[in-house]
DNA sequence: CAAGTAATCAATAAGATAATAGAATAGTTG
DNA sequence: CAACTATTCTATTATCTTATTGATTACTTG
């Protein structure tokens, strides 16, 4: 019966391939990235605080596990999630983390709800808001990310814009802000800024894949 | 901003916990099994070819990362699943696997399906008969894991069992066994064994955690 | 076609991981 | 309470991983 351990070691042998891909920190945070669009090696270095170098191996670890692909553009070379699957596993990952990881739902509380005044705010009720567009919703992604895929009727105001447009914001509507996803640090800020001009800002933790996964439609390209 | 790459640190170095515990073959076979049942550290490591010892750091391992636990329960160690989510994840990973990696598909190709011919059988009506009982079927895994869980109305014949209880199956209907799902070899052997006995067998490549999770119910318990 | 740029490759050192074997522990049974 | 059993712990070795650095490749652009 050598043979069938022979078939085992095979079949969990490839299966540790996707396993070894998710098992370093840098990779899960480039998987996070791309799962928001497709970007740079550049781009993708400079957002994880990796070098240039380094991520280019690890995105290499990540092609050899088929979960990203890469082709060259012009000057560039661009990465992209392979397979829409692959958000949707990482996704699942994720809300696994999140859900037996105490660890993890102590660090996000540290550091993102104490600066929202943990505030509880029914998440499907929001999302219904959101949905119906009876609230201003702003993503405050890079606009590359924007244009790869948003929340429809929403507008792009990256964080980094923000202080100067806010002329753009209406004062006395409800403000919904968005970003990547829970973990996410961009809307957090942008709600502390918008708290501090007076705006009545909230932050949605899901992000574009999130919202997706319930089955939303989700807009492409720019707003003109 | 160095404030954030620590919580992004943190964060992903969470979520890596999960992606390491998985990153080993051996503790993907591990996890496999335990998602059929509960089992004692001895079983586990006779079902995976690993020494006892090995076993025991890689149960550790799993348990370290919240995916299992362990009770001692009289003599014995017994490891179980920590929530079903787990076997819903190891599930999602197993899948993403099979779609995107085309070696998996080929090593199955080769040591499966060429002894079953190739039959090619509609999945979805095979798993409306079942579900109808229409068909005999028949769960070969070994008792403890069919009562842990198994298809409403199928019998338990283990397949060690299966030579000397041919009696017990029905010549004139059709037959299908089914064992632990896709990368489980005990159903192709009981479906060997059956053919070559004149009966007319098919093997279902889902196994009860397939099951589950395409919403149908579950029976536990032994069948008296 | 030379200079410049983005990405990858190659070599290394530090650190983590896996299997093994033998010792130790905790609990059970005679 | 001594012998036994199942599991875990410890130490060791061999094997991977990761980050770093500097060199190299593949394109583009002047």
């Amino acid at each position: 019966m050598n043979r069938d351990r022979q078939f085992k070691d095979t079949v969990y042998e490839q299966l540790s391939r996707i396993g070894k891909a998710v098992s370093s920190p840098k990779r899960l945070e480039l998987l996070d990235l791309l799962c928001q669009g497709p970007k740079k090696v550049e781009v993708l270095a400079k957002e994880t605080d990796l070098s240039v170098a380094n991520t280019s191996q690890h995105l290499q670890i990540l092609r050899g596990a088929s979960l990203v692909e890469s082709r060259k553009e012009g000057l560039y070379v661009v990465y992209r999630i392979a397979d829409s699957d692959v958000c949707v596993f990482f996704r699942s990952m994720r809300m696994l983390a999140g859900r037996r990881l105490a660890e993890l739902e102590l660090t996000v509380q540290r550091f993102l709800k104490e600066r929202e005044g943990l505030e509880t705010v029914d998440r499907e009720e929001l999302l219904e808001r959101v949905r119906h567009k009876s609230v201003t919703v702003i993503d405050v992604r890079p606009p590359e990310e924007y244009e790869a895929g948003h929340i429809p009727g929403a507008l792009s105001i990256p964080l980094k814009k923000l202080q100067s447009r806010l002329a753009e914001i209406p004062k006395d509507r409800q403000i919904v802000a968005y970003c990547r996803g829970p973990y996410c640090v961009l809307a957090v800020k942008a709600v502390d800024i918008l708290r501090s001009q007076g705006y009545k800002a909230i932050r949605l933790e899901d992000g574009v894949p999130d919202w997706r996964a319930r089955g939303f439609k989700v807009a492409t390209g720019s707003n003109k």
